[in-house]
DNA sequence: ATATTTAATCGTAAATATACGATAATCATA
DNA sequence: TATGATTATCGTATATTTACGATTAAATAT
């Protein structure tokens, strides 16, 4: 049967997908931490309490700054690397609906 | 300077790692959100609404079993799958605090 | 018993991700 | 101006992911 299978993925799937590869690395979920806990934001703090080479942690902000969960600005030598609110918000309103989905709609019936 | 990097990654990093990248895929996406709202369950039925393959479907389908996000039982010659409760309190309870600790900490200082 | 349906697995090709060291670029300092 | 500090980027090797068609396996129906 089958008839059409022309339904691509919207653009919030995309967008959610591409937010949680982001979180998806066990050295981008500590950045995040770090951030969080404001303790330091340079990429050489960072690097420090990382297992990862300077290049290697440069590489996963990067990533995270083009997701937009991160920002980083220079300042003087160094780039300052702050959490965004914009991001994490993000992060925020496309999950919560998701879990509120599950945990309300899926308490009774399944197979 | 740097004495020390022999800190790696702690066991709640890598599953909250692991959670992420497992949802970090637009069909995963889709397939979560179609049996959040529970119009079907089986695998052909989900194959018949995402724009891959079956062989692909079912792969994806046991990358989401694989970390605990849905559960998936024989049924005849077909196999339903439903999200997990489990594995999607335990997203809410990893990702929750980190979104709690950016948006209340992280409001006035950054650089 | 044979055919059909459904889903998993296999084999494989192509793309992406991850890691590192080396190098380059930029700013601050001597 | 030369030196040092900091971070980004380059080149590259390896591993993982993603996708597909073909095949297999298991249950059901004929």
């Amino acid at each position: 049967m089958a008839i059409t299978k022309a339904k691509l993925f919207d653009p919030s799937q995309k967008r959610s997908a591409e937010l949680m590869k982001a979180l998806g690395h066990p050295a981008r979920i500590a950045i995040i931490e770090l951030l969080a806990d404001r303790e330091t934001c340079f990429c050489g703090d960072i690097t420090d309490e990382l297992p990862l080479a300077q290049s290697t942690v440069s590489q996963h902000l990067k990533a995270l700054k083009k997701v937009g969960i991160i920002t980083g600005e220079i300042d003087g030598v160094r780039t300052c690397y702050c959490l965004s609110e914009e991001g994490i918000q993000e992060i925020n309103e496309l999950l919560i609906p998701l879990i509120n989905d599950v945990t309300t709609k899926n308490k009774e019936n399944c197979c």
